[in-house]
DNA sequence: GTGCGTGCAAACGGTTTGCATGCTT
DNA sequence: AAGCATGCAAACCGTTTGCACGCAC
């Protein structure tokens, strides 16, 4: 997994490295794209990402976004988030976190919560099979729509 | 919240009650598609649905089902489920539980986790906001799929 | 009888795909 | 030079919507 908690220009730098383990040919629009992804905190969907790169690659399009994300998600450079809305929402990937996603303008924030990881699972989790990441949602209202009536 | 772990006639009963309560008509379509969810142990789509009760409702179309549903989900009957995948999952509301993903055949089981309730938040996210219900997603490999090789 | 809910068919919108061209390797 | 990635346009597919009829109230 790629850890980016990190200065741009090292995750950058990384970013290059794990294309190039993967056999990835490291174009323009891949760079371009995995940067405004990682300096994005909302969780953007492919079109909100086509729409803040095209500001500054005006032949780029939506499909190639489309496409780049979902290569990145297949290749574990970034992740496709669990949404019930109907457009995917993406982000770089990251440290392991857990998200606080507000009912009323659905944005979606990160958080840290190790303790999660060493409280012990029910017994039938383990039964049910082999264990992997435990994520984490929280459903509420954020400060912003709380005081805006 | 409408509670459901009870026989199904009760089950239906209070369905009877809730429809009746928010002022939704009781016609046959809704009761048999809530029986049918309420039934499902698999949060099936809004087509498995259709391709089911389609057996005993020859006439039943698809778009019924999809309109039954978000009635449902607006009024507290039923839950859209997270997901990463193209077509939404849904589940009859029921006691506060959370989910088993398996990653290779996309199965969600439930599974109950009170500790999880009591375990205290990281400080940050009260900071947030108002929060609402915490929900766990644990991503991992069923026992079918493990040996099946 | 009133008007909400259904069935049908057509529209919609996000995402994917086929194909010719361009750019990384 | 070889072939993967991109841009364009068209197809796709899950979901939504407009309309007329039917059924719950």
């Amino acid at each position: 997994m790629l850890d980016i908690s990190q200065s741009t220009n090292e995750l950058i730098a990384a970013f290059e490295r794990a294309c190039r383990d993967r056999g990835l040919r490291l174009t323009h629009q891949r760079l371009e794209i995995y940067r405004e992804l990682a300096r994005s905190t909302d969780h953007p969907t492919a079109e909100a990402l086509y729409k803040r790169l095209r500001r500054t690659m005006p032949t780029l399009s939506l499909d190639t976004v489309y496409r780049t994300l979902s290569t990145f998600a297949e290749y574990g450079l970034a992740n496709k988030v669990e949404t019930v809305e109907s457009q995917a929402r993406f982000e770089a990937v990251n440290n392991r976190h857990h998200h606080l996603v507000c009912s009323e303008c659905k944005t979606i924030m990160d958080f840290q919560w190790q303790e999660i990881d060493t409280l012990p699972l029910p017994q039938e989790v383990g039964e049910w099979g082999a264990i992997g990441t435990r994520s984490v949602v929280i459903h509420g209202i954020c400060r912003q729509c709380r005081h805006k009536t």
